[in-house]
DNA sequence: GGCCACCTATAGATGGTATCTATGTGGGCC
DNA sequence: GGCCCACATAGATACCATCTATAGGTGGCC
């Protein structure tokens, strides 16, 4: 009952992390049609479609979902014990590195990273994407990113996580406005700007709604990076993460920070990668690097 | 710098367990010249000898036994991944599975392993194989036994221990010439009749040499099945472990147990497997089976 | 709605290579 | 020393993965 061809396993690990036959044939250097024709013969011994073609999309049947998880990883584990076991340099990595961050992420762990990055004399080529939420799972699990830093949750067998920080919420406003001392009331009167919860902080929205607090939100933006120019300029009340607020107060030192008076019961940042046994050498330096850089 | 072709893979990890080109090739359904093409290639790509002829066996050079490791489990991922996961139905399974013992681990424990099976209506050819303490390590890596009790331990990191039971030692003899009390002085002008450690029980060895007691050793058999006969004819002690003795004095109801003088820092009876993702379902089946049987 | 661009699937030809048969070679073992 | 068994090599062959060329779909856009 031996997998007669095991290199089809290879094609068939690419096709669903890029979700293209035209992109896969070009990864491993060979022609259109004979990933159709691998594709094909995949098909028949599973007896199941695994990719349906769908827009401009190659999209996995959940039998392909079910399966790429086990052989991505024993191919990975394969790889890695067959390439010889070369200590790996930081300095002498070149490669190129995705972090996916959702959320303001970058201005609070970017720069403890880099620092950690040049005490090491690694100069890797750093790419940082900005993801929504929802993206992360997707993203490390097709290996379209390496490493993610966020404040969602995610429940991935086929994902490490490790803890980084508690995210505590304050609020911050304009110093021209202040806020009376933390209490119940402190809210009366005043609106406002909220940020989508693309990237995962879904707590500001929970709060509000729960306080009935939802009417006084007279805008809403999508990215914290717009937040303390427009708090500076109006008398606008936003909820956001204290190590986020402590970044804007040192842009704009004019901004103020309150606490809050409900108990943050707060969703912690993490940070993901895939399982170990997928991990390339680099990727498994960065994620040390990165853990020590930004963990609390 | 990817494998190129993964099926050479699978020639070695059987030829790591058949240590035959020719029986390789049996199994493979190939031709012998088949398999020597493939390992000549195999040798190429990693720049090693990997198996070098000496006499009649195809010995692994380390090289080769620090690959086999990951990629037999890589490989068995794959198959148990790709393999339809029918649901495993013992009263169906009539494969063979090979059960490893040392020493007298048969007459206690093939017994609630036979009435396990018939409980669950299970037939399969089970296959009992006597093992030296130092070829179960190799036997179960090897996969020429799925399953091995015994009172040895052993440490590889690719294989799965499950403790079985305490195994606490005795003092057997024969009722016409029964022992003084347990004390310091109750062998004293006694002779041992000794059982060699090739079976792992290295404990009475120890004892008997920590205390001096190794003068009177008169006579040191291979077998532990000989030992109630010659007790029931002679004035010999023996040392071995309680759940052997009762089982020889259910057959010879003359003998008599007596508790040791020394405080038995006993090794315990393990049972072990390879670890899990190198098993089959009827060799996870098998586990939990005999575990539920045997263990205290 | 219909045309165009892009992607995947199929057809037929071809070359590479894994496999085969036949034979050489080298270590154990009596 | 010579026989036997097992692995290695040589040359022939057949298979099949890959190629080029083309057809079939699907979505986007004017």
């Amino acid at each position: 009952m031996a997998f007669t061809d095991l290199n089809q396993l290879r094609t068939f690990v690419v096709l669903y992390e890029l979700r293209s036959v035209t992109a896969v044939a070009e990864r491993l250097h060979v022609t259109q049609p004979t990933v159709s024709y691998t594709l094909r013969r995949l098909r028949t011994r599973f007896g199941d479609e695994l990719f349906r073609r769908e827009g401009h999309d190659m999209v996995p049947t959940s039998r392909a979902t079910q399966l790429f998880g086990p052989i991505q990883e024993a191919l990975a584990q394969i790889d890695a014990t067959v390439n010889e076991t070369e200590a790996f340099d930081p300095a002498k990595f070149t490669g190129e590195l995705m972090l996916g961050l959702t959320s303001i992420g970058e201005q609070t762990f970017l720069p403890p990273i880099m620092t950690a990055l040049a005490q090491e004399g690694a100069r890797p080529h750093l790419q940082v994407e900005r993801l929504d939420s929802g993206e992360v799972e997707d993203g490390l699990t097709r290996g379209t990113i390496d490493l993610a830093i966020t404040v969602s949750m995610i429940g991935s067998p086929g994902l490490w996580r490790s803890h980084v920080r508690a995210v505590e919420y304050v609020a911050l406003v304009s110093g021209a406005h202040p806020l009376p001392p933390t209490g119940p009331g402190m809210f009366a009167g005043r609106h406002f700007l909220r940020v989508s919860a693309r990237g995962g902080h879904i707590f500001p929205l929970q709060v509000l709604t729960d306080n009935g607090l939802m009417q006084q939100v007279v805008l809403t933006v999508e990215e914290y990076a717009t937040v303390p120019a427009v708090l500076e300029a109006t008398d606008l009340v936003v909820l956001l993460p204290r190590h986020v607020a402590e970044v804007f107060c040192g842009w704009f030192p004019g901004l103020l920070i309150a606490d809050l008076p409900w108990p943050g019961q707060s969703t912690p940042v993490s940070l993901y990668t895939r399982r170990d046994a997928s991990l390339t050498p680099a990727q498994r330096w960065f994620r040390s690097l990165v853990l020590g850089a930004v963990r609390e």
